[in-house]
DNA sequence: GCGCATTGATGGCTGC
DNA sequence: GCAGCCATCAATGCGC
């Protein structure tokens, strides 16, 4: 396995012996999540601040939180029941 | 007060008789925090995108993880080590 | 199933009507874990008399948790990072 | 104790420059509270075995929490009745 | 009273 | 395919 180390199975060899390209290639793995692990712990960093902002609002945060929970989980059921639908048109039709 | 309803307590009122601009208020504040929801959606999903790529391309995801909660944790010490500097310089300098 | 009530299913039966000996099961596992939720409680005291003693001894509460906290996190590490290698070496056996 | 630099104000020094007494005090306080927090993560390793036998044995795990959770509220409110009754019975025979 | 840290609960994921 | 595990998330309790 010559040249091709990287195009298979980083897996198959010693990890003390990885190759250089196979070694970058890993790096930029970890720096890609790494990079999304940030942009989500902004996003909630966000989303706390907005909290915070409507709790000094007057608004009761926990009943908030119940709120958008209970639109998720409506979300939710739409996307099944159109999916569901989806599904029974596809089988009248295919 | 008839125009500062929206300023202080949200609370106070009955829920169905707040007022439109109260109303309008906690409109806007749900759909903030539902746009931020879906920004770590996609965030995430990304996330799964990128695990997916590594794992197609040979690497086991479950060590991938382990090597990001890892360096995820060093971080989180070298910050904590900061705190604690912190909190010995203000007790020094009081 | 006739004698065989505690064997497998409580869940089976109505509440009310679970035999004597299912009961006594139940009330069994109630009691191990208030037990040991009471044991729970007094450490916990007992670690706030410690905190306590610390502060009446003149230490910084705050600095001596942050303290804490960092040891564990090396802890923590140390664990992460056998894990780490546990998954190489599987990965390098097979 | 005329020359008890631990009597008072640990913190009152340059934490470098803390004298052995000191810093074996500290080290005390440390190894007592670690101690402690190895004891509470025994009761509560137990605590999940105890419910994973409950679990295996047939019974709903998450009902059986809100069991425990529902009669630790009912001891709290006792007790606190309790504490009211002694409260009043104090006012009038004091 | 607020913010934080811990803890209990839930949902997704992986292994059998 | 499902159960067990783990990561995430809400919520309570504690200290300041």
């Amino acid at each position: 396995m010559a040249f091709t180390e990287t195009s298979s199975a980083p897996s198959d060899g010693n990890v003390d012996s990885i190759g250089g390209a196979a070694r970058e290639q890993l790096k930029a793995f970890v720096a890609r999540i790494e990079r999304l692990e940030e942009d989500k712990a902004n996003v909630m960093a966000d989303m706390k601040e907005v909290y915070a902002e409507a709790k000094s609002t007057g608004y009761d945060v926990k009943i908030l939180r119940k709120v958008i929970a209970l639109r998720k989980i409506d979300t939710h059921q739409r996307q099944e029941t159109e999916a569901l639908l989806e599904l029974y048109l596809g089988a009248v039709e295919g």
